[in-house]
DNA sequence: AAGGGTAACAACCGCCAGGCT
DNA sequence: GAGCCTGGCGGTTGTTACCCT
């Protein structure tokens, strides 16, 4: 059976999204919430694809996305749990709540990749000097092939070992109530990580993007200011969590500490910040925040196992790999 | 200054899984 | 249980900006 397309492919526009599209967009999800994709381009009168729209809102529109200049501390984190996980994107993304998974896998592919190739070559090469010389020096009794497939082996028995450690590590703690929010994404579903990416809010365009669309974001900006005050009713979403006002106050102030670029450059969010910092931003309506992005502590314990409690195997694998990298 | 090459990023495509009827 | 619909994921491509010659 022939797959129908996800839409007409007569009258769909392509290519880049303008301002005034990503308003319409951003306006109807306002409204109606994310979801029912297939109802966007019709109500809207988008001339977009239904899974643009999606991809549109997912990457790039939606609230608490951090876009531009990845960090030292995050591009460990995506090297280790690249390492860990393969090209498993969004579950990479569940880790790194701000960014997206098309965002990291460009970034991946654009300069990680590359960057790790390089830091191998430079270790290869070093590694072969090393070897040159050792073998000039060491006493024929030591056979360097058999050394080198002892190492080799080492380290694979080494990595199996902690991949083992790793796996039980997280599973204990997906399992243990304490920190389930961060390490729910980690056992679940690609879809539930997926779902987990959003929770702080704020518009998304970074201001460091200095592109011509980032201009075009500022106009929009100034457009939807006060866009979202006219329509303060409580949607069904509302109704969904209701934390205790403490925790409520704890979470939002830590989304505004973390996510303040985005409450400046996009004041007219003021009372999606409410909403969203409780765990009820729009996308919460289908998407609960299992990824505890809102829970500082519990995603500092989560980077605290990824680089120390591990007993440092992973990063020293890497580093042993890799010694050029960072 | 112009042209070619490359890097970076946005967007698309095809496949797949889960939910619903 | 089968078929359809919807949404998610990962790979890939297209476009644009930047750099070098």
């Amino acid at each position: 059976m022939v797959r129908p397309p996800c839409c007409d492919k007569g009258g769909v526009k392509k290519g880049p999204w303008t301002p005034e599209e990503d308003i319409i967009l951003v306006t109807y999800i306002q409204e109606h919430g994310p979801g029912n994709w297939r109802a966007v381009p019709t109500n809207t009168g988008l001339l977009r694809c239904s899974k643009s729209c999606r991809l549109r809102w997912t990457n790039y529109l939606r609230p608490g996305i951090k876009r531009g200049n990845f960090t030292e501390h995050e591009e460990k984190m995506i090297v280790h749990l690249q390492a860990l996980l393969g090209n498993r994107w969004a579950a990479i993304a569940s880790y790194l709540p701000q960014r997206t998974d098309n965002d990291i896998k460009n970034y991946w592919n654009t300069h990680l990749k590359k960057k790790l190739n390089k830091a191998n070559q430079v270790s290869h090469q070093e590694h072969d000097q090393s070897r040159d010389r050792s073998s000039l020096s060491s006493s024929p009794s030591s056979s360097s092939a058999n050394s080198n497939s002892n190492i080799a082996r080492g380290q694979w028995e080494r990595r199996l070992q902690t991949d083992i450690h790793l796996a039980k590590k997280a599973l204990s703690e997906a399992l243990s109530p304490a920190v389930a929010p961060i390490n729910t994404a980690t056992t679940s579903s690609s879809t539930e990580s997926r779902r987990s990416t959003s929770s702080a809010s704020g518009f998304l365009r970074t201001q460091e993007t200095s592109t011509t669309y980032a201009s075009n974001t500022e106009n929009i900006a100034k457009l939807l200011k006060g866009w979202v005050k006219k329509s303060p009713t409580q949607n069904s979403a509302d109704q969904m969590v209701s934390p205790d006002s403490e925790t409520k106050e704890v979470i939002k102030s830590n989304v505004e500490k973390d996510c303040g670029w985005a409450f400046q450059s996009f004041s007219g969010f003021d009372h999606l910040k409410d909403r969203d910092s409780a765990g009820v931003s729009p996308d919460h309506e289908t998407k609960p925040d299992i990824t505890g992005y809102s829970n500082q502590s519990q995603w500092s314990l989560f980077e605290k196992w990824l680089f120390e409690d591990s007993g440092g195997q992973v990063g020293d694998i890497l580093l042993d790999e890799n010694p050029n990298f960072f």
